[in-house]
Formats: C-alpha cells, structure tokens, sequence
DNA sequence: ACGAAATATGTAACCGGTTACAATATTTTT
DNA sequence: AAAAATATTGTAACCGGTTACATATTTCGT
C-alpha cells in the first residue's frame, strides 16, 4: 500500500537509483513512475491522446524512450480481447505476384492499425489447416486465403472460432463466401477471345496443378466455353501441367509440341510459365509469335522486358492487397462490408502473339 | 487527502452493480467448475498430463468438450511471457532470394517448435526500427535482421528488451554480433580475381544502393582490393547505382556504357541487375560476353535459363534460412550458441563471362 | 467569487492461463 | 502402525494493459 501522505513528485525522482533491481521487463507500470503518472494516464496517452493535457503526453513520450517500452501485445489483447491482427496463408512467397500482395496487405493493413501474420503451405492443403490454426493461436482476428477451395476441416476451424475469412485472387459474386479478386472464367475468355480474333483456331495450355489451383480450372472453363461458341475446344490431352518453375516450362512446352504440335497459340498459367515456353521455344527454332503465339499472365516486370516482350494479363496486386486489407478489417469493425469486391484486371498486348501462321 | 476513511462504496456497489452481463466466455475457471476441479488441475491436464490422475484427466477433457473450450492464446503467452514465435525483418519479400530465406527460416523454426513472423522495411532504417517495435510487441523472442548496418536505436532497443538478434547474408567473425551467412568480401575478390584471370582490366560495376546495402560496400571493398593488388582501381565515377529492377538496371547499364566505354567486364550487385544489363547489352548490339562480360549474384531460377546464360555467384539461400532458425532458437536454448556461421558461396560459371576483347 | 460543470488524473479490478506454494491424499519405509 | 516420502490437488498471486469509477483540477456561469 502506498503512503498517499508523501507527494508523488519527489518520489518518482529518487526512483531512479533502484533502476537496478530485478525486473527486467519494462511495461506500462515502470513508463509511469518514470514520468511520475499512473498507468491509465500512460495508456491514455498512447490510445487515446487528445484526452491527456500535452505536457503529460510529452513526458509519456519521453519515458517511453528513455525506458525504449514496447506495449505487450499479450497483455493488451488479453486485456482488449482482441489483437489487432489479422492473417494471411498464401500458396508461396517465392512468386512476386504473392510477395507484392503481402507488402500491400501489410502497408494499408498497417495503416488500420492492424499487423499482418503470415503463413504459406507450399500449395499443400493439410498444411494449409496446420497453418491456420498456428496464426489462429496467434491470435489473428481474420484470415486470408487463396483462393475458393479449401479443406472443409478450415471451413469448420473458422466457423467454430468465429474467424471471419476472405477468398483472395477470385471474384464470384454467386459464392456465400467473401472474396476480393478477379474473375479467372474471364480471364480465360478474353485471352481466348484476343486469340480467335487473331485468327487462332488451335489452342494449348501450359499451366499448374489444377487440384491445388482453382482459377486455373476457372480459367479452363472459361477458355473452354469461349472455344465452344465458335465450336472449337480444349481437349484435355492439350493441357500440359507443371510447377511453376522456368526448367519445367521448358519440359512443358516441348511436351506440348508433341501432344498439340498444330498449336499456334499457347496460353500459360502465369509468366513464368510463359518465359519458360519462349525459352523453349527460341531453343527449338520456333519464332515467337510467327509461328507459336504465346501469353502468360500476372504481368511480372520481366514481361515487358523479355524478347520478344510478353503479352499477358495484368493483375493489380497492389490494389488487391489494399482492398483485401480493407475487407478484412471491415469484417471486424463495420456491420456490413461488401461481400463480393472485384479487382479488374487488363489483358496487355506486347510481342509475344501475333496472327495465326497460315497453315 | 482523506480518502482512507471511505471504503464502503465499493463493496456495496459491486454486489449488485457490478454484475452486468454473464460471462460468455468459456476459460479455465468455467471448465474447472464444469469437472468440479481446480484451475491449476485443469491447466496441466492440458500441458502436463502425466502429472494429473487418470480419471480427473478424463474429467477434465469432458467438461472441455462440453464447453466447447478453446485456450485463450494471448493470455497464455502473457502468463509465460513467451510467444514461442522469432521474427525477421528483411528489405522486401518480392525477391527470390529473401522469399527463398524466409520459406525456410520458417520451415525450420517450425520443426523447432517456433513460428517466425515476418516484417519488411523496404530498405527504410527507420522502418527497420519500427517494425522491430512492432513484432517485438508482438512476442518474438528473437530477431533476425537482413546485414550487419542497423540503426543505433534498435540495438539499443534489443538490448533493452533483451532480445537475441542474428545478422544474416553477411560473415564477419571480427563483429560482437552474431552472424549467419557469407562473405561479401569475399565474393567481390573472388568475382574480380575470376575476371582478372580471363583478361579483364577495365572493370564497371552496377549495384544496389550502397547507403542501404551494406553487403555491397563490402563487395566493392573486395574488388578494390583485389585490382589494387594488380595495380588497378574501379573508379567511383564507374559504379552505378540503381534500384533492383530491370528498367532501372537497363538505365544503369547505358549510363555506364557513357562513363566507362571501356570497360570489358560489368560486376552486378545482383542478378536482376545482370537480367537488365544483358538485355539492354542486347538492346544496344554490345555482344555478351564477345564485348563485354557480365556477372551477376544470387543465381536466381532465370539466370540458367536466360540466353546467354548468367555467370554468377550461387547463395545457399535455404541453408542460411535453416542455420538462422537453428542459431535464433539456440540463442533461446542453448548456452553458448556458435556465435558465426559462415554459409559458403560457389562461383557459378556461364556463358555471359568470356575472355577479355582484344583492345 | 462561489459553486457547477467539464476536464484531467489516479486507483485498482479486471482479462484468462500458469504455477509457486500450501494443503491434502497416497504410498513407502521402518 | 506411525512417520516419512511422494504424488495430487487447490488457492491465489502473478503476467501487463485497459478502463470503470473515484478523485483532483480547471473552466465557466452568474
């Protein structure tokens, strides 16, 4: 119990001897009897300022960095029963559409005064939940995930824990589920369409595993209804599935040329798949786009650097990452966010298609 | 100053005003009044087991699945006041390189029972610092940090809160601090001496820049030396810096074309520098390497495939993102961790380096 | 000037899981 | 069988930030 007989002033001075003792950890308690207040005005002063005289506020803040104080998360979450925090589980880092999308995620995040935790499965679904339930235990308020087809193990671990969750990189406004994305049905039509307008009747695809890929099964089915219109199709045979890795794209194409080898056109599943295909190509002699037009997507900057430069479809990352960001928090502070928010998305002509070749 | 006397409002309010609304959380104290138990035998029936008898066990785990009970993650790291978590703060992920590192600090760290979360400055100090504050708050008990060059203040900041740190892509066994990765110095030596050897001594070099980058000051150190050994210098008008991105790379490379037309051998601080500076070498009819050889670092996925392909030097990234992970929690666990880990670094031969043009 | 209203600050009880320590039950020892 | 050693269990005090409420200080009205 404290003598309420002394004034406080002097005391918070002679303090400073004792520096020394055992407590090492410097919480809110130790920022207020450096600046000789109480913790609610120390806590006052961080979240809510204009309610503390600025002469306190300055000697808040300069205890704070005299005693370099770091608020405890724990505590404030246990104390708030939320932790500003919200997660995302990507496929991957390692492909730099998924890297710019966490920056912006965790920029605007920030900026909303949340942080970002972040976890990748390595496009491997059991990971995935194991990965959810780290960042859960975490304490992440909300999640992002990749895509619309998930384990029904996370679907059930999301509800139990009231976690609200957005599907990112697609846009279906018929699903119940949240998304911010775009519409990879037509993706695939309008490159398919470009295509048949330049006068492409034979189609392949060089693109990624499907079972752990849904806007690629999207973007099949929209290629494919386009076809169907003009009574042309995909057969199954002319899909070539790789990792996305250059040397595999490689492979990939050369398989393609000997399952579709009347092809003239070769839509890839992201650029990367399409800078291996126009490797491959040049290797093989194949003049791109004379006699093989290609496009990739995501629009990655070596597309436009590559020779010949690669038409593909560009996908504002950044502006998904904001808006995902915003979704999310949304979900944990507005009553009703928009469900459904759609990123456009622009097919970019370069050098890498061309005419169909006369045949 | 008589506020002693008064005592009785508050426990005349509490026993009817107090109580606004039931709880509707479910934590220890209801799973334990649930199986008529205490709240320290509910708790190690979860963490220790064996230390509770068979049939309370049995008790327990009934009452929690009745309640539905789900642990409270925030207010057990504060009970522990640790997170099991490590953090790292890197320039940026939407580069192979630190994707590649962070996927598998995080790999490791996970086998060892941590999770890493992640944080990116974008080569900003005082957002290193920043983010520091941030995943410190958020109970990482250890950091690894990108270079040996941070801000005065975040060192003062790990040493307040007594936070282990490694410095990572960088060796340096004369440092206090510890380190996981390789020998810039080094690299820059090895790089020129390689050069040297095919002829070379006009030399360029194109980089990042060197007041964020202090692993390229070190490899200019390290080809300094080693032309001042033959009697030759890099001028600092024929060092050019530029951001990592290939348009910027391909400005770079023209500038130096005017600076130092006579240089036969351009050293790139990276391979997306070298990308670029291969392109636009292209771009300009300069034959790589008949007129002029080029050297990258990293050995990125594309830099095999590229035409020509890229001479440069291969970092073991995955191996330096499992040895951060081992020497961070080792830090947290062991006594007396290895204090320098050098991770070793192999000159990748290609076909964008050949001998010297006859001048 | 005096009290009322408004504003600023302090005190201490929370949040929920853990664990030191005390208390009790069980087994072992003599 | 009593004492001692051991295994279980319970009580309550933590962890650190927030905030309801009480108290102190300032501003304002008449």
């Amino acid at each position: 119990m404290s003598d309420k007989g002394e004034i406080k002033h002097w005391s918070v001075d002679s303090s400073f001897k004792k520096d020394t003792s055992r407590k090492t950890t410097i919480g809110v308690r130790q920022v207020a009897r450096e600046a000789g207040l109480s913790t609610a005005t120390v806590s006052r002063a961080l979240n809510n300022p204009q309610s503390v005289s600025p002469a306190k506020r300055l000697r808040v803040q300069s205890a704070i960095e005299k005693l370099n104080y770091v608020p405890n998360a724990a505590a404030r979450s246990l104390s708030l029963s939320r932790n500003q925090a919200i997660g995302a589980i990507l496929p991957t880092l390692d492909y730099s559409i998924y890297a710019q999308f966490v920056e912006a995620l965790q920029s605007r995040a920030g900026e909303l005064g949340y942080s970002v935790l972040l976890a990748t499965h390595g496009f491997n679904e059991s990971r995935e939940l194991a990965q959810a339930r780290t960042l859960i235990g975490h304490g992440v308020e909300a999640l992002a995930l990749a895509g619309e087809k998930h384990s029904a193990e996370l679907y059930a671990l999301l509800k139990a824990r009231q976690i609200p969750y957005i599907h990112t990189s697609v846009f279906n406004d018929r699903s119940a589920h949240p998304c911010v994305g775009y519409d990879n049905y037509q993706i695939g039509r309008q490159v398919t369409d470009y295509l048949l307008s330049l006068g492409h009747r034979h189609f392949s695809a060089l693109i990624g595993k499907r079972s752990v890929n849904d806007r690629m099964v999207q973007r099949i089915t929209g290629m494919r209804d386009c076809l169907a219109e003009k009574g042309l199709s995909l057969l199954e045979d002319h899909i070539v599935e790789c990792p996305y890795a250059i040397g595999k794209a490689r492979e990939g194409l050369r398989e393609l040329r000997l399952r579709s080898p009347q092809a003239t056109a070769i839509i890839c599943g992201n650029d990367v798949l399409a800078f291996g295909a126009i490797l491959e190509a040049q290797a093989m002699n194949i003049r791109v786009p004379g006699d093989l037009s290609i496009v990739g997507n995501d629009d990655l900057e070596l597309a436009s650097e590559i020779n010949p430069t690669l038409t593909t479809v560009q996908i504002p990352v950044y502006r998904m990452g904001n808006e995902t960001a915003e979704a999310l928090v949304g979900r944990l502070t507005k009553q009703s966010p928009p469900l459904h928010v759609q990123i456009p998305i622009n097919l970019i002509l370069r050098q890498s298609t061309g005419t169909a070749p006369l045949s």
